[in-house]
This record gives structure tokens, C-alpha cells and sequence, in this order.
DNA sequence: ATGCCTCCTG
DNA sequence: CAGGAGGCAT
């Protein structure tokens, strides 16, 4: 058997494993009440819009909570459910889709566009418990609310201020029409009117509003998680520093993200209808898909876990302001066992039943490493978790995104991208992110590692890839588009090979043995910046001695005209796929990297 | 018939 | 990087 010709065997994965259950439970607390919040559509003029219900009182506490733990939840357990109105829901999460892979390139796009096809009732019943944690954290929030308050009336910045007034939110009862003083220096500053003086709420505050509110509500969440964190590390639980745990976490994910194109379906782009601008800050949070909801499924989403239609998809995700640190990835990353699915569920119950302050050291479940967080974890906000909004298919990272207010979205489609960050986190997070990181396909971040594997293997056979990928679903088209992946990247290898071998031939070099690759090598550059543009990886010395092996392959080659031949190449490869080594533990448990 | 490879193209 | 074509091996 050629090497070359190393058959991929492609067993069929059990996608049927994959409930086809779509059903949309336990999503009517958290959307019985959004008609009313969309009040806010262009062709209304503000002043002559009345809420009838602009007389109820202003400081209904139960009302204000409850609304607030709703938006809450639906900032961050988007239902997987949730999909675009008008999306045919044909074919969506059926077993079928894989077998009728074969059949017709169509069905593969199609599969392409639906990767985002999780298994739901894993999700479903870990969103369960997610929406239930988040009420804990709620209630966390709430205890120190007060006492937050009186500090940041002092503090006196603008975001202080947003945190403040999110505090001040006047909740008009009946679920959504709630009026709010807007931000500072907003346009309705100036003709914004008292409450006291019996106005009615007009669209253009509600809208506001609801923009308005969306920020606040994650930077609650935020505050919220921080507080429980910060409760964490002061109960006593070891928090010291995992940094050296998490290699090469990524900082220019916008960069990477853009390195991929449309393997998640492919959609182009689209912004979605916006008549009126809104204030900057808020902008960032407009996009997400319920400025123009029409239905509870069109929620205020965050976290949701499904890829949706990039009409609805974000142009404005947020950017992540991560901190750059360049590890070598050869340390032992986070060990999550993705093989293992209940453990999200037995973190979140763990969370539910015994609360934030309590350890992890019990849950068998959990790495060892999560027992130890660090001390000042407390302090980092949820930002630090790089978590991006979702983009559509389309999307994949090509636009950099404005930072916006630490509003807590996921870009699911580079989870492994959050959870390379999640090693400075404590436990919730990590799991939280591990839920989010639950999901079919391949992300960005898989692009990467790839990337990375190549160093070791350039011919990596399916079940090599089944198994440096543990959660990634493979099927056949995963499988075809990993594969290609490793074609792609081949490709550009020895094109580089040929490129530099004949510049030698050219520069006058007249010995193979003149011809070397160092890491100085302009050639590993060009290498080193396509496959570890972040430059973050310690490329193994092993990839420099198969990378001359492989220019002088070529050089010989090109200097004996055996490129006269059209199949010359072929002897090359087939002494190169030899040279493959074994991948490094670290690869195949790990997506921090 | 199926799957993977390279090559070419966008 | 993805698609498609053509080639080759099973």
C-alpha cells in the first residue's frame, strides 16, 4: 500500500446518537414576555406613542428582578433551539443527514450550514441547569448589590455610571415596557423627560432602552460572575495561578478567525436591518438579533449555542481583550475528558447544589487543576474569557469587532479559543465554557491546532485526526474537511519546498549539503508564519530536519531535471509522508492551545 | 463504488 | 482555505 494512498477510513459515526429533538422546552420563561420589548421599529415616532402601561410603578422590585434574571438568561443560555425565522427547519437535526452525505454535494453544503447541530438534549438540559446557575449568580449579585452601589457613586466613570443607571432601570410592569434613564451623553440626554412627570414611554426610549438594557444586563452578568468568583477565592478554596497550565493562549483571534473562511457553511455575510443608529456603545449589542426580533426565538441571544443564519449572525460582536501569552504549547494543557459528556452537568449541578463557595475538590469529574484558580481570579472580569459573540457562517472573525461593554456573548464557533483562556477562570467558568464548547464542526481554533499538528504530521491518518480532535463529532464531511485541511497545508509546504529549492538551484547553491533549514531559514518563516502565525508554538527540531530532508528532496529533484516528469513530485512525497512523527500527548486532550 | 491524493482555481 | 477535476487504490 502506498503511503501515499492511505485509505481515510471513514466509519460511520453514529450521528443518529444525535437526538433529532428540536423541541423548543423550557424556553416560555424566557420569552412569554419579549413582544413587547420591540417596540422600537423605525417607522414610529416617538412622541405620539403612548404605554398604557407607563403608570405602573416605577419601582416594581419583583417586576425589575424577575425582568432582569429573564434577559439574563437569555444573554447566557441562548437556546440551541433558536433559529432564524424563515430558516426551513427541513432536514435539521435528522441522523439523515450524514447518510445522505454521500449522496450529493448540495446535502454536504447543507450539512456545512447545519453543523451547528448539537446534541440537543445534552444542551437542553445543561441550559436547564445554566439558567438555573445563573440565577445563583443572581442572587450573588444581588447580596453585594447595595454595597456596589455606594462605591461606584463615588467612582464617577462613564461605565460606573452605565452600572449605576442599569441600577436605576424603571421596570413599567407587564413584562417589557420599562423605561431607563439613558446613558449619559446619549441623544435622549437632552429631551429625555422625568418619569415623575407622568410621561409615556415614546419607541425611541425604548428602544434605547432596550438597547440600553442589553448592555447593562451583561455587564450584570459580568459583575455578577465576578462577585461569585471573587466569593470563591475568599472562602478559603486554594486559588493558585493555572497560567502555566493554559500554553499559547490566543490573542489575535480576529486574525485567526479570519484565516478561515467559510467551512461553516459559507453564508456571506449580512448586517441586519438597522434604520436607527444607535449610540456606540450600545451598538455593539444592537446586532444580535432581537433589535429586529419578531418572535421569542429571536432573543436577545448570547451564549446561544447554535450557528445561525448570518442575517442574524452579529456584526458587532465583541472584540476580546485578551492578554497575550506566548507559551510554549508543549505544557500539559487542561485535561478535559470530552468523551464524557455528563460532566458539564455534573459541574453545573454541583454548582446548583452546593453554590459558589464551595470547592470542587469533590467532583471526580473535574480536572485537578480547577481545584487550584488563581487568587486574584476573582478580580478578572468575564471578559477575560475572549468570549465573542457567535458569528454567522459566514463571519468566521473576517471583521474585527468593536469592543463593546463586556457584554457576555460566545463566539461558539471559537470555544476552544474561550476555553484557552478559561485556565485563569475558576470552575464556573470552565464549565460554563466547556458547556459552550460543546458543538459540532470545526472552528477556528481547530484550524490552529491542525496547524500545529502539522508540524509533526503531515499525513495524519482519520483515526489519528478522531483522536487529536476528541470533540469534534467527526463525520464525513468533518472528517473530508479536516483531511483537506492537512492537504491544504501540504500543499503549501512543499510549494514553499519547490520555491526555495529552486531559488537555491538559482543562487548558484551546488551542494544539497549547503542547503539547510534552520530556524533562521527564510524558508521556515514562511513556514513558521503559515502554520504558527501567532508564533506561539515551539516548532519540535524534528519539523526543521523533515523540512531539509524535504528541500533537498527537492533540490536533488530539481537539479537532475526530474521535473521534466509531470508525476515528479511523487517520489518526494512519498519519502516525506515517511518522516511523519508522533503527535505529543498534550494534542490530543487539550484545546487550549 | 468509495475514499484520498494532488493539482488547479477562486 | 474550499471546490472541483482527475487519478489511483481498495
Amino acid at each position: 500500500v502506498s503511503p501515499l494512498s492511505m485509505n481515510l477510513s471513514l466509519p460511520d459515526q453514529n450521528i443518529s446518537a444525535v437526538v433529532a429533538d428540536s423541541s423548543q422546552e423550557d424556553r416560555s420563561s424566557v420569552s412569554s414576555k419579549d413582544s413587547a420589548a420591540d417596540v422600537g421599529s423605525p417607522g414610529f415616532h416617538p412622541s405620539t406613542v403612548a404605554s398604557p402601561e407607563a403608570e405602573r410603578p416605577v419601582n416594581d422590585h419583583l417586576q425589575a428582578k424577575r425582568a432582569r434574571v429573564e434577559n439574563i438568561i437569555r444573554v447566557m443560555a441562548g437556546s440551541p433551539n433558536s433559529r432564524l425565522h424563515g430558516e426551513p427547519e427541513k432536514g435539521e437535526m435528522d441522523a439523515r443527514d450524514s447518510r445522505e452525505c454521500r449522496e450529493a454535494r448540495e446535502v454536504y453544503r447543507e450539512n456545512k450550514r447545519k453543523q451547528r447541530l448539537p446534541q440537543l438534549k445534552q444542551l437542553q438540559s445543561m441550559q436547564k441547569l445554566l439558567r438555573q446557575l445563573q440565577e445563583k449568580f443572581l442572587q450573588v449579585y444581588n447580596q453585594e448589590d447595595s454595597h456596589r452601589g455606594e462605591r461606584e457613586d463615588r467612582g464617577g466613570c462613564l461605565e460606573h455610571d452605565n452600572l449605576i443607571q442599569s441600577k436605576e432601570l424603571s421596570y413599567l410592569t407587564n413584562g417589557n415596557a420599562f423605561e431607563k434613564k439613558p446613558a449619559r451623553g446619549s441623544p435622549e440626554s437632552k429631551d429625555r423627560t422625568k418619569p415623575a412627570e407622568g410621561n409615556l414611554l415614546n419607541l425611541r426610549e425604548t428602544k434605547n432602552l432596550q438597547d440600553t438594557l442589553k448592555g447593562e444586563l451583561s455587564r450584570v452578568v459580568n459583575e455578577c460572575v465576578d462577585k461569585v468568583f471573587k466569593n470563591v477565592s475568599s472562602s478559603g478554596l486554594d486559588l493558585s495561578p493555572l497560567r502555566s497550565m493554559c500554553p499559547s493562549p490566543d490573542v489575535q483571534t480576529s486574525g485567526g478567525a479570519a484565516e478561515i473562511r467559510s467551512q461553516q457553511g459559507g453564508c456571506p455575510p449580512q448586517e441586519p436591518p438597522h434604520p436607527v443608529e444607535p449610540p456606540s456603545h450600545q451598538r455593539s449589542l444592537e446586532g444580535h438579533g432581537d433589535t429586529d426580533a419578531q418572535s421569542p426565538q429571536d432573543q436577545t441571544e448570547a451564549l446561544s449555542l447554535v450557528v445561525r443564519k448570518p442575517a442574524m449572525a452579529p456584526l458587532c460582536s465583541v472584540t476580546p481583550t485578551t492578554v497575550k501569552r506566548p507559551y510554549p504549547m508543549h505544557q500539559p494543557a487542561f485535561q478535559f475528558n470530552y468523551s464524557s459528556p455528563l460532566h458539564d452537568t455534573q459541574i453545573l449541578e454541583h454548582l446548583l447544589k452546593y453554590g459558589p463557595h464551595t470547592n470542587f475538590s469533590g467532583l471526580s469529574c473535574l480536572p485537578p487543576s480547577l481545584e487550584r484558580s488563581s487568587p486574584d481570579s476573582g478580580e478578572l472580569p468575564w471578559d477575560t474569557l475572549s468570549m465573542r459573540s457567535k458569528v454567522g457562517p459566514g463571519h468566521l472573525g473576517h471583521h474585527p469587532r468593536p469592543s463593546s461593554l463586556g457584554s457576555v456573548t460566545v463566539d461558539n464557533l471559537c470555544l476552544p479559543h474561550v476555553k484557552m483562556e478559561c485556565s485563569d477562570l475558576p470552575a464556573v467558568s470552565v464549565a460554563l465554557t466547556h458547556i459552550l464548547h460543546i458543538q459540532e464542526g470545526l472552528n477556528p481554533n481547530h484550524l490552529k491546532k491542525a496547524k500545529l499538528m502539522f508540524f509533526y504530521t503531515r499525513y495524519p491518518s482519520s483515526n489519528v485526526l478522531k483522536t487529536y480532535f476528541p470533540d469534534v463529532k467527526f463525520n464525513r464531511c468533518i472528517t473530508s474537511q479536516l483531511i483537506k485541511w492537512f492537504s491544504n497545508f501540504r500543499e503549501f509546504y512543499y510549494i514553499q519546498m519547490e520555491k526555495f529549492a529552486r531559488q537555491a538551484i538559482v543562487d548558484g547553491v551546488n551542494n544539497v549539503d549547503n542547503l539547510s533549514v534552520s530556524r533562521d531559514s527564510e524558508l521556515f518563516r514562511a513556514l513558521n508564519m503559515h502554520y504558527n502565525k501567532a508564533n506561539d508554538f515551539q516548532v519540535p527540531d524534528r519539523f526543521l530536519e523533515v523540512a531539509e530532508i524535504t528541500l533537498h528532496e527537492f533540490y536533488n529533484a530539481i537539479s537532475t531535471a526530474k521535473d521534466s516528469d509531470p508525476s515528479w513530485k511523487k517520489a518526494i512525497y512519498k519519502v516525506i509522508c515517511k518522516l511523519d512523527s508522533d503527535l505529543p500527548e498534550e494534542f490530543k486532550t487539550s484545546s487550549c492551545l
